[in-house]
DNA sequence: TTTTGTAGACGAAACGTTTCGACTTGTGGA
DNA sequence: TCCACAAGTCGAAACGTTTCGTCTACAAAA
């Protein structure tokens, strides 16, 4: 049916491995070089990739690894992502989880590994919900460079390359913002006390506490843990009852989202009974009324560097060079909206 | 490195052709089977996909190709068909185009449909951009089934799948809406004149308007084209200065965002001064103040439509059967907001 | 016992590349 | 004129499957 390397061989009545070099960029005499271009064109010839992946164990194809398509951060990410990887030539084999909750998602992770490395994709990126990187053994054995997006392992620091934000650094700054505006009564909610972002800011977070000497409140440092939905929505309902802070700091956009709820449901008012800064984004944008303060992620910076740092990694494991693994850390940065009232 | 058929053949004594046809489900002897069995086990065989794929000429990738993910109903509909396709044992491989006007939109449809053909995806499934369908003529050449979302395109209808949302009614819905509150001074805006769910969406609510006896002035139909989202934000404000209507309805979730800036930019308080029903859940989650009613399309069973008619298709072309092009509407539904008050 | 039928096993030839080692050609230096 | 060498070319053997046609062995029918 459609032309091969060999109907180019017959045509020009060269041989299949000349053919084969021209094709792979290697030299050939000005009138060969001709002769195939020639035939490439009349044959529509297309060199046949299945073919060539048996041959140089190779698929032309990085795993994204993602957990569910929830939120805009990570949606923007993975467009950014395919974007640059298609632009080395690779395609991207998108493998998102599916919702649930932290072991569901642990779980989940490492048949994902699994089907990802049955389709014999070159690379992983990935955004891990198994913090000790136990689903990234095989892949690495089996010589799979692997990129981390927004978290890091400490087990495989030496293995696997990672692109992060400075979530301390963020949690600082909106933590500032808010003691600036004078509030001292702070609840800082995070997601899950196992979870690398969120220790990375409650840390943050501690930290401008401390720095300001406010004095630090164990009570007002909220882990949500894996908890479903509807227990968290209580957890944090309960806390601003008890506490009644003037401020909240949300970690995480789903925690802000689910944060505003809970100040609606308590008739708390923003920002004159409570100011709020988020993350993510979320509440930026309402046409009408109240526009959140959040941490806004870099997202095509992450995007990028992470495919960026993917192909790196595959170029070496083809040609030399050294494959380091790298650590990119990028800034937050604060957007400015309408939820601090000054105190 | 890793075992192949070959090893299992050795270690059994068996052939590779009985090995083979035992991975393909085949009929063996049971004393084989077993034999087998243990082999794979042994030697942690995986069957190479890519040898596989080179013989039968299909890569078990289904290619999707989407515009940039902008908003959460491509985002929840990417979720539901690379699970679903998953399922059925399919990769995802995933092109987003490049955001940017129409014009863009539509070329760099051309260059993924060719970016897919050369990574050799087995189908696509596709948010067409350009609705004539110029992009799909070398699939469906090639024999490559493709499943259209949201959109039809008549002069492809008798060889592809479309899964859609029965958008005449989910506008007339939307309309009748405002109707029964009261409202006769509607403003709708719709999406691109040449635009297949705009065009529906501005018949249904036309349709609706008409059918209630209210005078349909074509100067509250408005098309917002190809326009650059700064000319189009111009447009609306000119537009809700001219009309001053006491309702509006957004036929589209960018253009719902972009109609609350403007009518906050323009001074319009809603509901107070202007009732609004959106699409896509945009706007519909605020914390606090205003939700809007929205038209809310199926994304989950959308997606779990597009891959199921995607699979059924590539079985077809694999083994029997009629590969009929099937066409499956569903429903809108109306969330119900606060953003309507009746005059 | 012979014949017929059938389920299962088998070897070999593909699929379309890449790559290795050997071969050819032409150039410049001795 | 001859030799050495580099640049290009070539055929053949892989890569790991699937599949076709043939063959075997055994059971049932005659």
């Amino acid at each position: 049916m459609a032309a091969t390397i060999k109907d180019i061989a017959r045509r020009t009545g060269l041989g299949l491995a000349t053919i084969s070099k021209y094709i792979n960029g290697g030299n050939v005499l000005p009138k060969n070089r001709e002769a195939i271009e020639e035939a490439i064109q009349a044959l529509d010839f297309k060199v046949n990739e299945t073919a060539r992946n048996l041959k140089t164990r190779h698929t032309g194809y990085v795993g994204l690894l993602m957990p569910a398509l929830t939120n805009g951060f990570i949606m923007e990410i993975i467009q950014q992502i395919q974007l640059e990887l298609r632009a080395d030539g690779y395609g991207t084999a998108l493998y998102c989880a599916v919702p649930g909750d932290d072991d569901i998602r642990r779980r989940t992770e490492l048949e994902a590994v699994d089907f990802l490395l049955q389709k014999g994709v070159d690379g992983i990126i990935n955004l891990p919900q198994n913090e000790d990187g136990v689903h990234l053994q095989r892949p690495l054995e089996l010589g799979i460079p692997v990129t981390l997006i927004d978290k890091q392992i400490p087990e495989l620091a030496d293995r696997v390359s990672s692109v992060i934000i400075d979530n301390v650094g963020a949690a600082r700054t909106a933590a500032d913002e808010l003691l600036n505006a004078g509030h001292r009564n702070i609840v800082g909610f995070f997601h899950g006390e196992t979870n690398y972002t969120g220790r990375r800011r409650a840390e943050g977070f501690v930290d401008a506490l401390h720095e300001r000497g406010c004095p630090v409140d164990s009570d007002r440092i909220v882990f949500l843990g894996g908890a479903r939905e509807r227990t968290s929505q209580e957890l944090i309902r309960e806390k601003l009852r008890q506490c009644r802070p003037t401020a909240v700091f949300a970690a995480t956009s789903g925690l802000t989202s689910r944060v505003m709820e809970a100040l609606e449901a308590e008739g708390f008012r923003v920002p004159d009974d409570v100011s709020v800064v988020g993350f993510d984004g979320v509440g930026t944008e309402n046409g009408h009324g109240v526009k959140l303060y959040s941490m806004l992620q870099p997202t095509a910076q992450i995007g990028s560097a992470a495919a960026r740092i993917m192909s790196e990694q595959l170029r070496v494991s083809t040609g030399g060079g050294v494959p380091l693994p790298q650590v990119r850390t990028l800034p937050a940065t604060l957007f400015v909206g309408n939820s601090i009232k000054r105190v």
